[in-house]
DNA sequence: CTTTCCAATGAATCGTATC
DNA sequence: TGATACGATTCATTGGAAA
């Protein structure tokens, strides 16, 4: 395959493009961007009403842009946004979508058949799914993403280390469970959800943290309300979104206005049981229980360290897990981080452990 | 659509066909099986020697050979084997495949381009992967299963109350936990695995129970080492396996005759209320288990209304079934009455629905 | 202020028998 | 074949009201 030239000056940098994507990504240069995210409509074909067993309706996806008609049109649809980001995507780059069993089959053969290369098929369980009103299915309990590369041979990026890292030192695996998008989180106008499927920002999180570097180029061609923005702004990566809704790309630019990044030098990958289910400590850093850079100390102060994005320590003289960084700064072989560790909450020293519970509290094995 | 005729008869139940499992399917009547559970090949590798999933021999063996051609390959021989499934299925039953990332969505497409309605996508979760060595890709811990009825109309089997039975009483999720097959389950020669993917019987199990009744039959058209007719026979089931492999028959036949089939009275699925038999209002009434005149009212003595001697309900501002009085009274497009009312029984506010289960048990015995 | 209860809600392809 | 009527059916979480 013949190089081609990396662009990257012309780029809109940490911009929306308020448009439709394919013509809005037609606009940029070729072999640019180090990541695309993709969360395409799902195209899903509801009829007619559905209720609780309470009577109270539910409140489904009826937004036009879904509406995508059959078939033949969704696939047309695919390939054409589909061709403009492997364009735009730098040959080392790599891809993710998003979809449920609507439409990620057709979105997974269709990459294939473009000359993408798969490298994982990634499950998001939801701990928190609607359930089956009317029990003639199985409960609608994931999503699934689809990470690839542009071609067999891209030299992508995957922090494995951090990813470990932020896994209590085990492989990560192919199926994360994360919390739907609700609380504080959800954007909302008077008080109705803005957006119809907004995703969560934990997520994006493990995304970016998995498969770019600081300083890389995210593009989303289906912006939305910006949670890629917003995590890409968080993590120290640059964004580019297209947005074809302007209410849609007005809120974004506010919610991105209000992130504050965490520090630069928290945000550096890492170089490279059990009855209740367990938690990595990473998960309380995604899931936004504690921010990257926050100082964790123990119960007497005499130690102290920051937290960094993936959920590893980094004390004067020592880096690594909440344990080994514990255990080098007492001089001792072992130590239990979750324990030793707390941070400061509402005037309290609150230890890790304590944040874990909460996290562990509704979420099953 | 023409409903075929049905013809079970001409079946050969409990057997395994000895053959490529096209040709073999092909002498099978139309319309005349239950289920069809199918775990194709995607790999070249075979008995060491490398072939496209179409059984053509493969000349050249570097990473360089046409992907879009294997990619053809494997669609054709996909759509030969599933177009003889769909004939072969009943216009009520359903089908699961599974597969991974490498197949599955090519699978998934073209199930929708055929005509199939996916129902879910099941993800399943295992408890024990393998990890991935290299360190370069999240660790592959799942499959994915989808399950597809034959046509949107199909009035497919789901079993919800005896999954939800087996759930701790929560209704059963699209992603499922469940370990390898390894240990004695696992089948093997000279110390040596038999079949290189051989599922576990859990795995079956759940599949089984959910989309199939006692007596109905399930075809497998890669049956290998038969954990399919294992299940099938263990619960009650019929299977017919296609298989090409001699070796595998073999070992599949041994195995299934070991099989003791669980006692009939205790793989009869939880009955669901939707099967139990229908008992009209009226007949508590003429029954005298209601009297004409008496009082009905909801749980919170909210709303009242009295019964009348042909098992209609009379309210203030609303006459008809029990059904369409509560509808009515709370301004809701549908309620279930016999939930929904209550009569005073010695002191005790008993829902109508209390009254008619006394009537049913008297009936069965 | 704490605890308890109630209401709301989330990417949903969510009936069937009878007349 | 279409209209009508019956009647089956929910989990985790959040947030506010109530006690």
């Amino acid at each position: 395959m013949t190089k081609r030239p990396e662009n990257t000056s012309a780029l809109p940098l940490d911009a929306i493009l308020l448009g439709d994507c394919i013509a809005e990504m037609a606009r940029l240069p070729n072999n640019s961007v180090d990541l695309v995210f993709a969360d395409p409509p799902y195209n899903l074909q509801l009829n007619g009403e559905l209720h609780r067993p309470d009577n109270s309706r539910v409140d489904g996806v009826d937004a036009e842009w879904d509406k995508l008609g059959d078939f033949e049109a969704h696939d047309r649809f695919t390939r054409a946004w589909l061709t403009e980001a492997r364009r735009v995507l730098k040959d080392d780059g790599s891809i993710w979508v998003i979809g449920s069993y609507h439409n990620i089959f057709r979105l997974g053969a269709m990459l294939q058949d473009m000359g993408f290369w798969i490298l994982n098929d990634v499950i998001w369980r939801k701990s928190n799914p609607m359930p089956n009103f009317r029990g003639r299915r199985f409960t609608n309990a994931h999503e699934t993403l689809i990470w690839a590369s542009k071609t067999p041979k891209s030299k992508y990026t995957f922090n494995y280390a951090a990813l470990k890292m932020a896994n209590d030192d085990l492989q990560m695996r192919s199926d994360w469970v994360l919390p739907l998008c609700t609380g504080r989180e959800r954007l909302k106008v008077d008080g109705r959800k803005l957006h119809p499927t907004q995703k969560p920002e934990s997520l994006l999180y493990r995304v970016l943290m998995a498969s770019t570097k600081p300083g890389d180029v995210v593009l989303d061609p289906f912006f939305g309300t910006g949670t890629t923005g917003a995590v890409a702004k968080y993590l120290g990566r640059h964004f580019i979104g297209c947005e074809r809704d302007p209410a849609y790309a007005e809120a974004a630019h506010a919610r991105i206005d209000s992130v504050e990044p965490a520090p630069a030098d928290a945000i550096t990958a890492t170089q490279s049981p059990r009855e209740v289910p367990r938690i990595p400590f990473g998960n309380l850093v995604e899931r936004g229980l504690i921010r990257p850079g926050e100082l964790v100390f123990d119960v007497r102060r005499r130690y102290s360290a920051r937290v960094r994005a993936d959920g590893s320590l980094a004390a004067d003289s020592a880096r690594g897990s909440i344990h080994q960084v514990a255990a080098a700064l007492q001089s001792v072989p072992s130590c239990n981080g979750w324990t030793f560790w707390h941070v400061e909450r509402q005037g309290q020293s609150v230890p890790l452990d304590a944040l874990r519970s909460t996290l562990r509290e509704g979420q099953s094995a």
